[in-house]
RNA sequence: CGGAGUGUAGCUCAGCUUGGUAGAGCACUACGUUCGGGACGUAGGGGCCGGAGGUUCAAAUCCUCUCACUCCGACCA
C-alpha cells in the first residue's frame, strides 16, 4: 500500500506539473508581451506588466503580485463555519481532499508565528525539542495493545517487504522507544521533550476546514518521572507554559478540568479557546474557579432526601413510553419521576436510574465498574428478557440487574417510576423502604444543567462554547509499563517512571485565532499571529511614478525597521485592494495614493478601526510603533 | 458507521420536473475607455455535465450501480 501510494503520487505530480508547464511555460527572464506567463497558478488580480517586472527589487516575495494570495469574492459553497469560509476567501488554504489541506504562503505564515511562540514558551519551561517519524512500525503499537483496540482511526499501511507501519496519530510508543534505548538513570529524570509534527487521524467526520482535519500539526510533548510529586511540578509548569502560550496569542481562553479518556487518573485540563462554533460544551462556574468540560463537569451535591409521605401504588399507564408522557398523563413534574436506562454490562445489562428530567453523561457512565465502554444501549429484546416489559416501564423497583442510582434520583422521595411491568407504573416510591438503595451504587451520572450548583458551592454553573486547542494529562505507566521503559533509582533498583503528555493543535489554532477575530469584512489578526505587520496597499503602482516611488521606498524603510510588509503593487483597482485588504486583515494598512501623496502625505488606518487618518510620508514608522 | 444533501467552466450557480446542438455572473486573455471601496465596452479562451452501465433514433436531463464532497449524530489537538 505504501509502495502503490508512493507510486501513485508521483506519477500524478508528474504529470500534473508537466501538463501544467507545457501549457503555458513560464518565462524565465523574459520581459515583454511576447513572454509567456505562468498565469494560471499565480494571481486572479496578477495582471502581467512588463513595466513592473523590469525593475528589480530587493524583496521580490512582499510583493503581493508575486505571492500566491488567491482570494475569493464570494463564499465557497462548502464552508459553513467561519474560520473555514476567511481562510479559504483570504487565500490561506485550499482543500486537497477531506480533511487535507494546503496551506497557501499567507497560512503558513501563520502557522510559523502560532509555532514560534509555542516553541519559545515551551523551551522556557525547558522542554526539548525533538522530531519523531509520521511513519511508525507497527511492533511499537501492538507492544502497547493499541494496534488491535484501535478502530480504523489509525491509519495503516504496509512497506515493500510486507510490514506492518502507520501514520502516527500521535507518538507516545515511539517517545516511550526512545526513552527507554536512551534514558537508564533516576538522575535524568525529569525529562520533557516535545515536537511539532504533521498527525494523521482518519477521522469518522473531518468538518469545519482545518478545524478537524484528517492530518493536521499538532504540538506533542511527553514528560517523564520518577514519582507523582515530580510529575505534578511538571504538570503545573506545563499548565502555566499553555497559559503562556495563549496569553500572548491574544486569546479568550478557559482551562478547564477534562475527562482523561481511557486513561484515567484526575490530572487533566483542556485549554478552550471561546467561540459560538466551538465543538464542546464548557462548564464554569458563575463565581469561584470551577471550570471543566461537559463530559466532566459535575453539579453540588443535592439536598438531603425528605421524609416518605406517600404510599407506593401502582398505577395504569396505558401508552404511556417516555418520561413527558408520563408527566402529564400524571399531571407532575418530571422531576418527581425516575427513569431507568439500560446499558450493556461485562455480565448481563446494567441499569443506571436517574431522575426523570435528568440526562446521562454518558462518559461517566462508562466508567462504571462492569459497564462496558464504548457505551451501548441495551436492546428492546435484552430488555424484554432480563427485566420482563419494554423499555417505557422499567423502574429499580424488584429489579434483578446491577443497579446504578444517580445522587440527584437518591434524594428524591415520594416519586413514580416504572413497575416493570408493560404500562404500569409505580407513584409515591421511596427509597429503603420500597426500593433498597446501597451508598456504594449511589454515583453521579447526569449531564449538568446550567443553573445548577457548583460544586464547590461558589455560585451557579454557566455553559459557553469552546474549541479545544490543547490537552494537558496524566499517562501514568500505561505506556512505560508495556514498553519495559525503566530507570534505576538510587538503591539501584528498576523503577518504571511516570508519564505526562500535553497537546496542542497547532492548524486548529490558527482557525481559533479566527474564529475570535474577525469582522463582516475580514479577518482581524492580532499583532503577534499576523502574516505581515503591516499592508502598504499603493494606488495605482504601475502607472504613477511617484505613488511607486513612495510605495517602494516606504516597504524598503519599514522592513528595514524590522517590520514584516507586503506590498499590493498589483494593478487592481482601488476597490478591489480595499476589499481584499479587509479580508486578510493585516493590522495595519498604509494607503499611498496620488491624492494625498501632493502633501507629502500616506493614509493610515488599523484594521479593527473604521477611520483612516493622514500620516505625512515621513513618519509612517513613528506612527506604526505608537 | 447511520441519517440528509450536493456533484454542470477556476469560483458561485441556472438548465433536469416535461430527453432534442451546454448556459449566466464573476474570474481569465487581448485591445480600448476608466481608476480612492469589488468599473465598462468589444473580441476571445475555457466543459468527457463526477464515473460506469442501461433505456432511447437521441441522455446533463430518465433508470441502476459506483465514486467524491458537504451537513447532522457516536471519536479527538
Amino acid at each position: 500500500m505504501l509502495q502503490s501510494l508512493h507510486r501513485s503520487e508521483s506519477a500524478s505530480q508528474r504529470s500534473s506539473v508537466s501538463r501544467r508547464w507545457s501549457a503555458k511555460p513560464p518565462p524565465p527572464e523574459a520581459h515583454g508581451k511576447a513572454a509567456g506567463k505562468p498565469a494560471a497558478f499565480f494571481l486572479r488580480e496578477n495582471r502581467y506588466n512588463p513595466r513592473i517586472s523590469a525593475h528589480p527589487r530587493s524583496n521580490e516575495t512582499m510583493h503581493q503580485s508575486k505571492l500566491l494570495i488567491p482570494t475569493l469574492k464570494e463564499n465557497p459553497a462548502d464552508a459553513d463555519v467561519i474560520s473555514h469560509r476567511l481562510m479559504l476567501r483570504a487565500g490561506l488554504i485550499r482543500q486537497l481532499a477531506s480533511g487535507l489541506y494546503t496551506w497557501l504562503p499567507l497560512g503558513l505564515r501563520v502557522i510559523r508565528k502560532v509555532e514560534a511562540i509555542v516553541r519559545e514558551e515551551l523551551e522556557k519551561s525547558g522542554v526539548q525539542e525533538v522530531l519523531m517519524p509520521v511513519v511508525q512500525p507497527a511492533e511499537l503499537w501492538e507492544e502497547t495493545g493499541r494496534w488491535a483496540k484501535m478502530g480504523a482511526e489509525l491509519c495503516r499501511l504496509k512497506d515493500r517487504h510486507d510490514r506492518d507501519f502507520c501514520l502516527g496519530p500521535t507518538h507516545e510508543e515511539v517517545i516511550t522507544d526512545l526513552f527507554r534505548r536512551e534514558i537508564q538513570s533516576y538522575r535524568a529524570l525529569p525529562v520533557n521533550f516535545y515536537q511539532i509534527q504533521t498527525k494523521f487521524r482518519d477521522e469518522v467526520r473531518p468538518r469545519f476546514g482545518v478545524m478537524r482535519a484528517r492530518e493536521f500539526t499538532m504540538k506533542d510533548a511527553y514528560s517523564f518521572h520518577l514519582d507523582q510529586e515530580c510529575f505534578d511540578t511538571t504538570y503545573r509548569e506545563m499548565y502555566d507554559c499553555y497559559t503562556r502560550i495563549l496569553t500572548r496569542m491574544d486569546l479568550d481562553f478557559r482551562a478547564v478540568q477534562a475527562d482523561s479518556g481511557n486513561i484515567g487518573g484526575d490530572n487533566s485540563h483542556e485549554f478552550h479557546v471561546l467561540a459560538r462554533s466551538g465543538e464542546d460544551t464548557i462548564v464554569f462556574a458563575s463565581a469561584g474557579d470551577y471550570a471543566a468540560n461537559l463530559e466532566k463537569a459535575k453539579a453540588a451535591a443535592p439536598s438531603a432526601r425528605p421524609e416518605a409521605g406517600e404510599d407506593c401504588k401502582p398505577v395504569a399507564t396505558p401508552g404511556v413510553h417516555t418520561i413527558d408522557d408520563l408527566a402529564s398523563f400524571l399531571k407532575i413534574d418530571a422531576k418527581q419521576t425516575v427513569k431507568t436506562l439500560v446499558v450493556a454490562g461485562e455480565e448481563g445489562p446494567v441499569a443506571l436510574v436517574l431522575r426523570g428530567d435528568d440526562e446521562l453523561n454518558p462518559i461517566k457512565a462508562e466508567k462504571l465498574a462492569g459497564v462496558i465502554a464504548p457505551l451501548r444501549m441495551a436492546t428492546d429484546e435484552e430488555i424484554k428478557q432480563h427485566v420482563g416489559c419494554a423499555p417505557g416501564s422499567i423502574g429499580p423497583c424488584n429489579l434483578e440487574l446491577t443497579t446504578y442510582v444517580d445522587s440527584y434520583a437518591a434524594a428524591l422521595a415520594d416519586f413514580v417510576c416504572g413497575a416493570n411491568e408493560d404500562d404500569v407504573h409505580l407513584t409515591g416510591v421511596n427509597w429503603e423502604r420500597d426500593v433498597a438503595l446501597d451508598d456504594a451504587f449511589v454515583v453521579d451520572l447526569r449531564t449538568v444543567r446550567e443553573g445548577d450548583p457548583a460544586p464547590d458551592g461558589q455560585g451557579e454553573l454557566k455553559f459557553l462554547r469552546g474549541i479545544e486547542v490543547g490537552h494537558i494529562f496524566q499517562l501514568d505507566r500505561v505506556y512505560s509499563e508495556p514498553m519495559n521503559a525503566t530507570v534505576l533509582d538510587p538503591d539501584g533498583k528498576s523503577l518504571i517512571p511516570i508519564m505526562g503528555c500535553y497537546g496542542m493543535g497547532i492548524t486548529r489554532l490558527v482557525a481559533a485565532i479566527i474564529e475570535q477575530n474577525h469582522d463582516d469584512d475580514g479577518i482581524c489578526w492580532p499583532e503577534p499571529l499576523t502574516p505581515f505587520d503591516v499592508h502598504i496597499v499603493a494606488l495605482n503602482y504601475a502607472k504613477s511614478e511617484p505613488v511607486r516611488e513612495a510605495a517602494d521606498r516606504l516597504h524598503e524603510e519599514l522592513s528595514a525597521k524590522g517590520f514584516s510588509v507586503l506590498l499590493d503593487d498589483r494593478g487592481e483597482r482601488p476597490g478591489v485592494k480595499f476589499a481584499d485588504a479587509d479580508l486578510i486583515g493585516l493590522p495595519h494598512r498604509i494607503t499611498v495614493g496620488g491624492r494625498a501623496l501632493k502633501e507629502g502625505n500616506v493614509e493610515y488606518r488599523r484594521r479593527t478601526e473604521s477611520d483612516n487618518r493622514s500620516v505625512p510620508l515621513a513618519d509612517v514608522a513613528g506612527c506604526l510603533q505608537s
